[in-house]
DNA sequence: CGGACAAGTTTGCCAC
DNA sequence: GTGGCAAACTTGTCCG
């Protein structure tokens, strides 16, 4: 016999369709959070305002925790780069 | 003298505060969507899926028919030429 | 006294400087090679050819052939649990 | 008819196998090159030091150039935000 | 539509 | 050998 109904080498339909479905429905949330974002910037453009420069302005703001912490760690990074030689 | 408290320049520079606010505010809640992807994905790979399958299946769903058929086209055309089939 | 010129605790400062640089080296060659690459695509392209496509030959090419029909047989397994194939 | 020799909806074979090769010996080399840089942090860990360090170094300082700029464009990227307003 | 910029996906490496 | 972190590659989007 070969495989009527659920056997080895099939696939749960049923959970892979929830899973596929669930993404989906998340992507498409995020698509309209996308949209969202295009829409304050487009806004911001209406009231003569740089889009290009406020989307800079954005990511460098996304990485300034991250560099502040970087900086403060550079010694000890060359410090532990050297090891048991220091 | 210019600018003690609140006035008339400070205008400019609310909005933009007030834009690249919105903006954050959006792009974190982008950020949660897109970790519940990534639960999704590895509950799913808990039970033994196929996390890369899984991500080719949603990107092919999302795709136009159109737009696949042709880039499969393309792709078998190359193939031939290349003897990669038949 | 301590550190006037090449002394005794140089010598790990010197081999941290070593290293760092001879891997920026590499760096720097591997950037080249991969704008070479590009360079090759982008000719490719302008003589009509579809870069997208022939960037996957090379993907599918650089595959063990094992490695490309499993993945291929997972993702039919998903279409056909989701109906996607016949 | 239907396509004797190099015709319409063909592609040049030959065309096509000289960019995949081209590609290909280029992404050898570049495998080449990050198997040197993986050497030297070999090298360097069997020399008692910590090769994530060593990444980490690495990476701070190629950003670093980019930083210097952009530490000197934030001020005139609010400016241009500003826009008109200014 | 072409080139730049950003997002997403994949791969590789190190620690456990 | 698995899983998390970071780099690289690919794809898509947006502005000119």
């Amino acid at each position: 016999m070969s495989e009527p109904g659920p056997g080895h080498n099939t696939v749960a339909a049923d959970q892979l369709k929830s899973i596929i479905e669930r993404v989906e429905r998340l992507n498409e949330e995020r698509k309209q959070l996308l949209d969202d974002v295009n829409d304050v910037f487009a806004e911001a453009k209406g009231n003569g305002l740089d889009v290009k420069a406020l989307r800079t302005i954005v990511r460098l703001r996304a990485m300034e925790p991250n560099k502040r912490a970087e900086q403060e760690a550079i010694l000890d990074l060359y410090k532990h780069a050297l090891g048991m030689l220091v």
